[in-house]
RNA sequence: GGAGAGGUACCCAAGCGGCCAAAGGGGGCAGACUGUAAAUCUGUUGGUUAUACCUUCGAAGGUUCGAAUCCUUCUCUCUCCA
């Protein structure tokens, strides 16, 4: 087996393939052009996003040429997945702006650069609305609809389950969009394999049929696991909403922090599939006796580092550690925590606990800090609050003049002073 | 085009004239237990200047002392038939 491959099997990202062989052999003797497709649909990208491009990671390194396709051109119709959401009909400048975001949040672990590095492929992007907004609608059903069976589309699993619950038109031509994008890339970049989560599989295997019907070369599909976490919830998905990546929606402390309180069971998982530690050194964390804390610090660091550098991901180890592990909690200890400034007149007058509490991430309205002040899970340092009507001013003040706000026992927020 | 069933809070889902800010479950938050884990148990879960008031049950009108509940129109979704 190819190594780059044995890499992906090892690391447990593989699902299926269509053809092991073929591939292996194929990657064994020339650098392999391949892609995966993602949608500009916001502005963020969100850590389930990610697996597929964890794996082109691997993939680059061993000499192979990464196509991050953004779909600009499915996005134009707008995906009807989901029964209760409204078509999302983006602007073309949205759309634009978000596959710049999202180029950039991609970048932390695919090289996009002009000049990577010794031993590394090239990696691009490209836009399928390029080709799909030029589309003509007979050419199209003349020379690509003609080579697909609805029979054998009805029979993949994806629309089986959709047969129960209703399935438009576009919807299900998706498929035959994706199937499109696959074999312009194949007949404009010399693409040879698409990669996707398994949920893609369907698409991806019509994509290589196409492009043997249309005469092309034989290609390759490969799916990665669905990621699910043991306690069953959705990968990605926090009391927050989705982990995104961009900082502004997602502040690095507690993209730290959702990592370092993973589940004991998916921990390994997790460091095999989000960080590029070298599976022997994973192995450590997988003996009997070891700290199992120790191996979650470490992948909530090493995960921060790369979506958000190693300056943040050192300011939200330290704030963590000065908070949970009872070190000196020095002021460049806060530094990772978020934040908020007032100034040092509006806290001398006093301030009702419900309204700063509001006026944080703790607590998003008035009524909601109530609740927590009445549940007994705020905070100010080492000070619990009870009072609703309580009002907080200078006296609060720690000894490095600034509060520390508590919800319940692992939510920080930090109120810096201003003269 | 015809017939029927529906649109309820973050999600699923009860309610079918006042006791409804709306049962139950999921999810979230907080408390207990812990290892910043899981599981379990408890509380809580529209907003506000808070023993009261305001806005919510697809949209707009109407009936009524009183509507998520009844009537009219509109709109969207689904199922069956053509």
């Amino acid at each position: 087996m190819n190594s780059a491959l044995q890499t992906l099997i090892d690391r447990g990202f593989i699902k299926a393939c269509t053809n092991y062989e073929g591939l292996s052999e194929l990657m064994d003797n020339e650098s392999v052009r391949m892609y995966v497709g993602v949608d500009p649909t916001g502005k963020s990208l969100h850590i389930g996003h990610m697996v597929p491009f964890f794996a082109l990671h691997h993939l680059q390194k061993a000499g192979h040429q990464p196509i991050a396709l953004v779909g600009g051109g499915t996005t134009m119709i707008g995906d009807p997945s989901g029964k209760s959401e409204m078509r999302k009909m983006l602007s073309k400048e949205e759309i634009l702006s978000n596959c710049d975001s999202i180029k950039s949040q991609l970048q932390t672990v695919v090289d996009f650069s002009e000049n990577p590095e010794e031993g590394m492929g090239q990696a691009i992007m490209l836009n399928n609305a390029d080709w799909l907004t030029e589309l003509n609608y007979i050419d199209f059903l003349r020379e690509i609809g003609r080579h697909f069976s609805v029979n054998r589309m009805l029979s993949f699993e994806a629309y089986k389950q959709r047969m129960e619950r209703g399935l438009s038109f576009i919807e299900f031509n998706y498929q035959l969009l994706q199937s499109y994008d696959f074999y312009i890339l194949n007949k404009e970049h010399n693409c040879r394999l698409q990669v996707g989560g398994d949920d893609q599989w369907g698409n991806i295997v019509s994509g290589v049929e196409l492009i043997r019907k249309m005469g092309g070369p034989e290609c390759f599909g490969l799916t990665f696991n669905l990621i699910t976490r043991a306690d069953g919830h959705k990968m990605g998905k926090s009391e927050k909403g989705a982990v995104f990546l961009d900082p502004e929606l997602y502040s690095p402390y507690d993209f730290y922090q959702y990592w370092r309180n993973v589940n004991d069971e998916d921990t390994v998982k997790f460091l095999k599939l989000f960080t590029f530690l070298s599976l022997d050194e994973i192995a450590q964390y997988e003996k009997e006796g070891v700290n199992i804390n120790e191996a979650k610090e470490r992948l909530a660091y090493e995960q921060t580092k790369i979506i958000h550098g190693v300056e943040e991901a050192d300011k939200a180890r330290t704030a963590a550690l000065a908070f949970f592990g009872n070190k000196a909690d020095s002021v460049e200890n806060r530094e990772g925590m978020p934040s908020l400034t007032i100034t040092s007149a509006e806290l001398a007058g006093g301030i009702g606990v419900l309204d700063l509490f509001s006026r944080t991430d703790l607590a998003a309205t008035n009524s909601e800090a109530r609740r927590l002040v009445q549940g007994g899970g705020a905070w100010i340092g080492e000070t619990k609050v009870t009072d609703v009507k309580a009002l907080i001013d200078s006296s609060y003040l720690d000894e490095h003049n600034e509060l520390i706000l508590r919800s319940g026992k692992k939510r920080y927020f930090r109120i810096i002073i201003e003269k």
